[in-house]
DNA sequence: CGTGGCAGAATTGTCGGACAGTCCGATTAT
DNA sequence: ATAATCGGACTGTCCGACAATTCTGCCACG
């Protein structure tokens, strides 16, 4: 049933060298916050040349595993960032050419439960980045991209409300994706406006006052009215 | 209240590079299956070295935008491989230390509406693949590694039946970060594989007759039971 | 006409070395 | 103690080179 044969891989040595760094890092034996050895040192180390290190290291910086500090010569390990990962998902996703429904089945999906359990976990400061963002988007009368920016930052702070990191890295992504969906609606849809900033003041409150169910409830309202704003723009757009 | 000044970004070169490139190709003006102009005629272009296109490369294969089929040599555009960015982002979710909790509830979110929308969409060939996951769990009696692969292609196809890409890709790194706590769990629970395999059942058949209210139904048994799993792993883990 | 084989061109992976610019740490001056 | 200075270390980038492998056009052959 299998193959006798596996095509044999002689990986090039920087992805062998990365892997190898990898390693070290989830492993935990290179821990967040140390310095990694100079490039020479490494290069040294495994016995290959340093542009060789060079695109092993590449490597790891693009998935968020080494970093540097704003200013900072050597590479640290850091831990990925939440914003990093989720636009590669957000450009992947939009490779692939979703549409607005699977969008938009994916948000009803976390988004209430996000909502849920922020209600029943926040904290004052989340609550204070809630509240903030909600005025934001009110304040925004006129500039659409501001509009949209508040948003997805209302989501964002929900999510991290949540007190679920998995929840928020989760949804982190579909935010990136709405945005231009959003200001399409936004712009077109005059009703949009007024609704959002209802909603988003239903679900603070919700929140502010512990209140699970409501919370999810309001949520859902809000994501269902995301669709019909959605089929209203479809229909001017077509005009 | 805004800063006079912003720190200025000399990024480096290979960076730039790399989102040049990228620009090229989330446009679409460098298409899906196109060859990427050899490394020596990208350092002309862009008036580089060769090394400094290596490094911005070495960025985009990472991000799945480039790559080559196996024994080809030169880079042609890919669109990200689901599998490749899920697992970018359950690494990042592993350094983050996520708590069971956390990962069981998003799975709580997002799993049901997969089953709901499979019962709905599912195809002949995606409803094949479903009973024949089901099927490798049942026939891996004693191998618990066999049997924690064959729950995560169930999940898997699961969210391939939905149809919706986003949900898919939202729920597969969900699956990597299962698998040690499932291995855990069928390991030291004695009931759980009759539990596991009865639900599977249920969900299938669901699907199968296309009662998308059932199938939510049956997932959320399914995932509830694992917290009940987990809780019991814990108990005979302590003694 | 299709097919296989072959030589040469093209391309990648890796190497060694080099150099300017900048960051860091220690030393010295105020 | 604080500030200025200086040398070393390190990164970003470049140049040139070479082996191994793949690609390509061409040719002979069935």
């Amino acid at each position: 049933m299998t193959d006798l044969f596996v095509p044999l891989d002689d990986r090039p040595a920087y992805r062998q060298i990365a892997n190898l760094i990898e390693q070290r890092i989830v492993g935990r034996s290179l821990r967040t916050g140390d310095a990694l050895p100079s490039e020479s040192d490494l290069a040294r180390q495994f016995g290959v040349n340093r542009s060789t290190v060079r695109e092993a290291i590449r490597e790891l910086e693009v998935h968020g595993l080494l970093g540097r500090g704003r200013g900072e010569k050597r590479l640290r390990v850091t831990r990925p960032e939440p914003r990093r990962v989720s636009s590669g998902v957000s450009r992947a996703l939009a490779l692939h050419d979703v549409t607005f429904l699977e969008l938009w089945e994916a948000m009803m999906a976390l988004e209430p439960a996000a909502a849920e359990y922020a209600a029943a976990r926040r904290n004052a400061a989340q609550l204070r980045d809630l509240t903030r963002a909600g005025a934001r988007f009110k304040r925004a009368a006129a500039d659409t991209d501001a509009a949209v920016a508040a948003v997805v930052d209302f989501f964002t702070a929900v999510a991290a409300a949540s007190g679920n990191q998995v929840l928020a890295l989760s949804q982190a992504p579909l935010n990136l994706l709405l945005a231009p969906a959003l200001t399409r609606i936004v712009d077109r849809v005059p009703q949009a406006r007024s609704r959002i900033a209802e909603a988003q003041g239903k679900i603070t409150a919700a929140i502010k006052l512990r209140k699970s169910e409501q919370a999810r409830i309001w949520m859902e309202k809000h994501i269902r009215d995301f669709k019909r704003g959605h089929e209203l723009e479809l229909l001017k757009g077509e005009r």
